[in-house]
DNA sequence: TTGAAAGCGCTAACAA
DNA sequence: TTGTTAGCGCTTTCAA
């Protein structure tokens, strides 16, 4: 069925059709009622494809998810708690403003060309890229597109310094610096002392943050930074795992941990039960991103909580309205994190 | 850049410019070589609207992920631990194959007119629906497409019955009865014969046959069925607790629970907790689904894995097969589960 | 208020 | 082996 067919039965021109498909005020009442009905009728649905190369958009956002292991795996699988909520508060949202979202993963550099090419086919109006390891070539490649693109977690002075900030792009990070500030504060007024930190990727601008503010708080605070209490887990649960074996087995003994992500506080965990201390009897431990399991945990994990929701809500409405044109300046927010206390720190 | 100017810039027609494009057998090698120089120096990309107006395919699939509550829920986000691996995994291994993935969810039946409408629009070549409360009359309606379209968790008979196993339609199931009658046979061999039942939503096809197959496997083992141990918890987290609560505040006394899903089970635990009763000393458990959550609680709950990521690779690779013509009859696939046993079980 | 007609960028049948 | 040409189904300008 297509709209010559509906133009013909409801005895009107194939113009008209497309002006009631598309609200066209220029059209009487009666006119619109005649040709909807026929519409609705057959049920009739206008090929996108045709719309789109008659110059319409597509209704559709881009969602990438970048996932780039230094080692390739064979595993394309991103069993990762951080990911799944983005994914569905994305959909959802965009969803509910009548978006489609079109669903890419990046694991490769090479991956990272999909993003580009769906838009240079038309394949969608515009595009949320989330994740890790991002760098400035990559976002310079999508700033050249001058299309509507939102990074989540992204170093704002880095796109500043690089001029990037005159095109249709927005950054959408959470206040890890505080966040971690927080928690390691936290620890201190506890009376922590021996204070370890798992960190996150630093090549990611979040994994960056939350060690820059665990080292300056120390510092703040008047405890001393040791070389030997930084483990390096780069979000990974068994590079955590191994880390924390490590430590443990030299003879260290940290009376708490901070750890960048929940997965890896979780692995800290198994780890240090492993090696026969009791959370938070003998090791206190603070996560990072609140993951809905943080809660379910035994004992139950205190995190630092991202307003995920919020974030993948402000992106989406964010890409649309850049979309459709009603706003085009660099855009960039921060959103709070909020340090949820559980049950996995004691006082000293 | 279009076809027209790379078939300028080499000095060919446009026609040439897509045989290239297209990999057709009749461009010389060197005609190609000419070609490709054009097209890799201005990285040029053809649109896919008018590819797919001139007849081609989308090369997207669509992904539905169906979950209607009954009741409207103010929230649209799925916190639900089952469907995010299935997000990943299809995405996942759409991606590798060269297909985008539309993904869309459906709330309410009206959301469920997406289905159709995407198909109809030419978003998408085909689908793969996954979900809950998908009823005959939708399938019904999916079927009338005569499109691509794959069923993850429904009844086969019901599908037989209508005569809509003549369509290009694809069921992939899992062996629920086997893995539910392994469970609660597990827990009878280990001695309990007070055994009772969280169960799904019975309009899911799973729901079904997970309890169909606790009250049979219960009748062959000659334990008396007892309506007060069927607690309806509707894959609920928070209609599990509620009814753990209600049961034990009763007075009832099972010794064992069979838990339609891990979400329940996990409620269930938190609810005996509540209740001053230990998992698994004066309850063994069993979960079904496997989440990774599973093997990280305390203590680590036994359940019955599902091959998720297999059945989502099926699926893909089903549904692309279709949509390339390359399969056409219907198809059906029932993998087997399989029972993990860990600590939340114990013999009486 | 409405219709005719051009054009969006590509593919493919046909002709050369 | 290559080019010409006729669509694919829609939107939109222009003219009536």
């Amino acid at each position: 069925m297509r709209s010559e067919d509906i133009a013909r039965l409801a005895g009107v021109s194939r113009s008209t059709v497309s002006r009631v498909m598309n609200n066209y005020p220029n059209v009487p009442e009666e006119t619109r009622r005649k040709v909807m009905k026929v519409i609705e009728k057959y049920r009739y649905e206008p090929n996108t494809s045709a719309r789109v190369l008659a110059g319409k958009g597509t209704n559709t956002i881009g969602l990438f998810v970048v996932s780039i292991a230094d080692h390739q795996s064979s595993n394309r699988i991103y069993q990762n708690n951080y990911f799944a909520p983005f994914v569905d508060a994305i959909v959802d949202t965009a969803n509910s403003l009548g978006y489609y979202v079109l669903i890419h993963t990046v694991y490769t550099q090479e991956d990272f060309a999909k993003v580009r090419q769906a838009f240079l086919q038309r394949r969608i109006d515009g595009g949320i890229i989330v994740g890790t390891q991002t760098n400035i070539a990559m976002v310079q490649e999508i700033a050249g597109l001058h299309a509507p693109f939102i990074l989540i977690d992204y170093d704002v002075a880095e796109i500043v310094e690089n001029r990037l900030n005159q095109n249709c792009l927005s950054i959408i990070n959470t206040d890890d610096y505080e966040g971690a500030k927080e928690a390691v504060t936290h620890l201190i007024d506890l009376g922590h002392r021996e204070i370890a930190m798992i960190t996150g990727r630093t090549n990611t601008y979040s994994g960056r943050q939350r060690y820059q503010a665990y080292v300056d708080t120390l510092h703040a605070r008047g405890l001393p930074f040791k070389e030997a209490y930084v483990l390096h887990g780069e979000f990974l649960k068994h590079k955590a795992y191994e880390e924390v074996k490590r430590l443990i087995q030299s003879g260290a003994r940290p009376t708490a941990i901070f750890s960048a992500n929940d997965d890896m506080a979780i692995a800290a965990m198994k780890a240090l039960q492993e090696e026969g201390l009791q959370v938070p009897d003998d090791v206190s431990i603070i996560g990072f991103d609140d993951v809905p399991v943080a809660a379910q945990l035994a004992p139950r994990l205190t995190s630092v909580r991202l307003p995920l929701y919020e974030m993948s809500k402000e992106a989406v409405h964010t890409v649309i309205a850049m979309c459709e044109r009603r706003q085009i300046a660099f855009h960039t927010v921060r959103f709070p994190t909020k340090l949820m206390i559980r049950d996995s720190c004691k006082p000293l």
